[in-house]
DNA sequence: CGTGGGTTTGACTATACTCAACTACGGTGG
DNA sequence: CCACCGTAGTTGAGTATAGTCAAACCCACG
C-alpha cells in the first residue's frame, strides 16, 4: 500500500485510530509527533476567525503530514473520514535519528510542499469547473492504484471539497451538475461517481476546457 | 541580517548574483543545490502551458528556497529583482551532513511550508482588497526589521504581485486606487508607498474590511 | 531622444457569491 | 425495524465582484 515511506518504519511509531471529525492537532499547538495515514483521509486546514476555513491538503493512505519538529503547528489536522494513522513522536527523539532517517523525514516534508504547490497551481486563474475537474483528476490518480474501474469514492464531504477548492458549497453543487450535464462525470449513488475517460487517462494536465462550448 | 539560518553557514556554499529576471532553476529540473537570499527578491512559481503563471512565494533576504534534494524541482525560481544568493550544493554532499545540519536544512524546508500555507490561507475566500492588504501587511512585516518609518518599497513588479495574489493586473491596479481613495495606502512615488497605521501595527490578522462601507 | 513593455483606465461581461427555502440522507432512539 | 430529527446538500433568484478586451499612458531602457 505504501511505497517509499516504508523507510520510516524503522522509526519508533504506533497505530492510532481517529473517527470522522477528530482533531489530530490544532493550529499553534506545540508539535510532538508527525503522522502517516494508513487508511481514511486527513485534512490539513487553517481556521479563520470569521468561522471560515481553508483546507490546504487532503492526506490519503501513504501520505505523511505534521512534520514540524518543535515548531508550533502552522495548520490544523482533522480526520475527514474515519482513519487509521501511524504516529511518529519527534521531540528529543530526533537526536537519535541517523542521516538516512533524516533524509526520509525530509522527503516526507518535501511531499507536503509539492502537494501545496500543486494545489496552489491547480487553482490559480481557474474557473469552478477547472478546479473541480482538477480535483477529481487528482483523486482519480490517487485511487487508481487500488481500483482501475474508474469509479471514484471521495472519502471527504462536499463541504470539505468546497473548502479545498475555495468555492461556496452551492457553487460546487452547481458545478457538479454542469459537468454531469456535459457527461464528464456521472453519479452512481450518493458516494460513488464515475469519470469519463478524458479526465481518467490524463497523462499531463490536460484540463483546459475553459472556453469549450 | 539573517537570524537562525546562520546555522547553514557551516555548510559548503558560495555567493552568486542574479540580475532581475534571471532563472535560478526551472520546473522539473534535477536539483543540485538550495539557496539563501542575501539581497533582492526571488519568486517561486509554476508556469502554466497557457502562458499564465502562479507565483507561490516571494523569498526575501534570509529566506531559504530550493530544498528539494535529488527530486526534480516542483517549481521554478526566478529573480524578481537584482539579487545576491548563497548557493548550497546538495547531491552526494548530503551524506557528510551532521544531524544538526539536517535539522537546520529541514527547518528551512518547514519555513517554505509555512509560507505556502500562509499564502493559501491569506487568499482563501478573500476579496481583491483583502488580498492586497494582506500582501502589504506581509511585506511591511518583513521590511519593518530594517526600516520602521512605514515606507514600503516592494522589490517586485506589479505583474508579480498580481500573479502572486491571483488577480488580473488591471484588478490589482484598480484595487490600489480604491485603497488609496480610502486613505489606507498612499503612493510616495513610483516605487515607494506608505501604509496607514491600521495595517502597520497589525498584531493579529485584523484584515476584515470585507463589508465595510 | 526614441522605443517598448509594464501599467493604468474605461466599458462591458461573465462568473461565482449571497441569502433563502427546500430536500434528502444518516444516525439515533423508541 | 421504523419513525424521527438534525445536518449536509441542493435549488432558485438576484447581485456584486473580478475578468476580458482594447486603448492610452508613462516610465525605463537603450
Amino acid at each position: 500500500m505504501v511505497d517509499h515511506n516504508e523507510k520510516l518504519d524503522r522509526l519508533r511509531h504506533w497505530r492510532i485510530t481517529a473517527p470522522k471529525g477528530r482533531v489530530i492537532y490544532d493550529e499553534d499547538e506545540p508539535s510532538k509527533a508527525f503522522y502517516r495515514v494508513e487508511a481514511g483521509c486527513v485534512r490539513l486546514q487553517v481556521n479563520r476567525d470569521d468561522g471560515r476555513r481553508q483546507i490546504l491538503a487532503f492526506c490519503l493512505p501513504g501520505d505523511v503530514f505534521g512534520v514540524d519538529f518543535t515548531h508550533p503547528r502552522s495548520m490544523a489536522a482533522e480526520a475527514a473520514a474515519a482513519s487509521a494513522l501511524s504516529r511518529f513522536p519527534t521531540g528529543e527523539l530526533c537526536e537519535t535519528w541517523s542521516p538516512q532517517d533524516w533524509a526520509s523525514v525530509a522527503d516526507s516534508a518535501l511531499e507536503i510542499i509539492r502537494a501545496l504547490a500543486t494545489h496552489l497551481a491547480g487553482m490559480s486563474h481557474a474557473s469552478a469547473e477547472d478546479r473541480l475537474l482538477w480535483f477529481l483528476d487528482w483523486l482519480a490518480k490517487r485511487q487508481r492504484t487500488s481500483r482501475c474501474d474508474g469509479v471514484l469514492r471521495p472519502p471527504m464531504s462536499r463541504r470539505d471539497i468546497a473548502d479545498f477548492l475555495d468555492l461556496a458549497p452551492e457553487t460546487l453543487s452547481r458545478t457538479f451538475n454542469r459537468l454531469a450535464a456535459r457527461g464528464l462525470v456521472r453519479a452512481v449513488d450518493r458516494h460513488r461517481l464515475v469519470l469519463r475517460p478524458r479526465s481518467m487517462e490524463a497523462g499531463g494536465h490536460e484540463l483546459t476546457f475553459r472556453s469549450a462550448a
